[in-house]
DNA sequence: GTAGATGCAAAGTATTTGCGACAAG
DNA sequence: CTTGTCGCAAATACTTTGCATCTAC
């Protein structure tokens, strides 16, 4: 296991509120990846005076400091899931939206070949494929 | 050369009203991938009484027959860009924001490679690069 | 002639922000 | 204490929509 959110703020000199606390609890116990509505519900079942606007606020501070990472899936409101060390990209199924998460070296290698092809240095990049699942 | 915008929306039975045709020129002049905003200003230097409206109406409409895509970059508006047969994907340079469209066929299959063994079957993806140029 | 398209302005979403009250370090 | 955060509501940005009018076919 790697360092707590509440670790990482300290750490990185965020300063630690309840309403962060219950935001970096309730993102850690999310397997799933909520946009900021569902975070905001959960986290209100924790403390219902917490405001949208502070879950707005922790959010994007998080991930600005590299504790959360955002996603926008097609279509979709942002949503969020947390950083770890382990990359890995995503597998949406589009009937369901159910998301897979999964880690392809050979293609991660691939990709900063074609970015040095064109004289560039990868420093980020989104896969994001889209299926049905077969019978 | 593969067909006109024109022509496709013929094939399609859509109708081919002035607005649609300024922004089907439009679009086909563009190399770039305007997003609605900047579509809806290019397209009002030929006609200065279409609407945003009409513009929004227009390319959900060509996204929908299969005419543009739409690309939701990171942190940015939608852009859209003309469908033809090739399909690509994007590299984005973070510091200007230009965005080079490259085909890495390898890639592809690995891709469609992933999603069976989750057991599903490929429908769409996305793939994007963002990269610094190297001295 | 008729179904569908347009323009306008009003309504939706998602997200951000100004401000006075409040809490962490 | 002091700086930064919070809650609230108002503001913003992007996109969609109701309705009366107009246009392609």
């Amino acid at each position: 296991m790697s360092e707590t959110i509440e670790q990482k703020c300290l750490s990185k000199g965020v300063k630690l509120t309840e309403q962060r606390r219950i935001i970096a609890q309730v993102m850690s116990e999310s397997s799933d990846h909520p946009d900021v509505d569902e975070l905001y519900n959960r986290v209100s079942k924790i403390d219902a005076k917490i405001s949208i606007a502070t879950v707005y606020r922790t959010v994007k501070l998080f991930e600005e400091t590299g504790i959360l990472t955002k996603h926008e899936f097609k279509g979709g409101k942002a949503r969020y899931e947390e950083l770890n060390e382990g990359h890995h990209d995503h597998l949406i199924d589009v009937k369901t939206g159910e998301i897979i998460e999964f880690v392809d070296e050979e293609i991660e290698k691939l990709q900063k070949k074609v970015a040095e092809k064109y004289g560039y240095k990868l420093v980020d990049h989104k896969l994001e494929l889209y299926g049905v699942k077969k019978k």
